[in-house]
DNA sequence: TGCAGTGTTGCTTC
DNA sequence: CGAAGCAACACTGC
């Protein structure tokens, strides 16, 4: 599930892999992920244009061309991308999409790639995404900047002050978890770590935001820059599909604190992890150490 | 075996 | 207007 560490890391690794180079050849056998342009009008547009940066703008990926234009990619639940060289073969009116390289790039989620992107040195870049959410969409730099703000972006996660935090907080009559959530508040954060920050702030998730006091509101600005900047660090969660571009998974799944721990013992004091429905959505969290409602 | 659970976003409905 | 519900899709686990 790649919220903004995987994104993060994705964009780090895409940065130092592709700019510079051009995108020669595109296949696909999902066009319907492309929105906003028929599949034709996407390569044709996208081909033979060189590749001047890569940006993150909440959990989109910003991939900027010469003359003004970029391609926006939206990894969704299960989207990644993956650099490597696939063979195609054609079976009826399926594709079976093969690595021809060994190693990470051997992994079941090689079974779910259903765009590959052709750079002008023999190199791919593939996206793989078993659920089919992603959304791809070419076009002016500047229109997809605006398809990007769709949220009216709340502030990035890693570059929101305690102030900007504080400010917003008190303006919501949400719970905090589902505040947390609201792309529109902040950028960056999905189920996954929201727990987690909500664990290591000690702040049950079903307190109101504007209840919070400015004690409770530093632990979890605190905890929001720890977490995902850890998880970064370790290659954000592969707990089911997330890949990095190598096809490596990441390590936060094996040291999160209560994300999909529900009956586990806390490693804080013991007590077993509980979980709730809040907004239609799971939450875990420990009724011990987040006990105050 | 069938069905709930998984989680992001955007569209529809109220 | 905001909030809530649901669809997009495929696989896992009970």
């Amino acid at each position: 599930m790649p919220e903004l560490p995987e994104v993060e890391n994705t964009k780090k690794s895409l940065e130092k892999l592709i700019i510079n180079n051009y995108i020669i050849n595109i296949w696909t056998d999902t066009p319907s992920l492309i929105r906003k342009n028929s599949l034709e009008e996407f390569r044709n547009n996208m081909l033979n244009r060189k590749i001047t940066s890569v940006k993150r703008i909440a959990k989109n990926i910003i991939i900027t061309f010469d003359g003004g234009y970029a391609l926006l990619i939206h990894l969704k639940m299960t989207g990644h991308l993956l650099i490597g060289n696939w063979s195609i073969q054609k079976n009826k009116n399926k594709y079976l999409v093969t690595p021809k390289s060994m190693g990470a790039l051997t992994d079941k989620m090689n079974g779910y790639i259903h765009f590959i992107f052709y750079l002008d040195d023999g190199r791919e870049l593939a996206l793989s995404d078993l659920r089919k959410f992603a959304k791809l969409i070419f076009n002016t730099e500047e229109n997809i900047y605006k398809e990007a703000g769709i949220y009216n972006a709340g502030k990035d996660a890693l570059l929101i002050t305690l102030k900007e935090l504080s400010a917003v907080i008190k303006l919501s009559s949400k719970n905090i978890k589902t505040f947390l959530m609201d792309q529109t508040k902040i950028a960056g954060i999905g189920n996954i770590y929201a727990d987690d920050i909500l664990f290591k702030a000690q702040v049950h998730p079903l307190r109101k935001a504007n209840s919070l006091s400015l004690d409770e509101i530093k632990k979890i600005h605190i905890s929001i820059k720890e977490i995902l900047l850890f998880a970064t660090k370790i290659g954000g969660t592969s707990i089911s599909d997330y890949r990095d571009i190598k096809g490596e998974k990441g390590g936060y799944g094996d040291v999160r604190m209560v994300y999909r721990r529900d009956g586990k013992p806390c490693y804080v004091c013991g007590s077993l992890i509980k979980r709730i429905k809040i907004n239609n959505r799971s939450a875990r969290f420990c009724p011990t150490c987040q006990s105050r409602l």
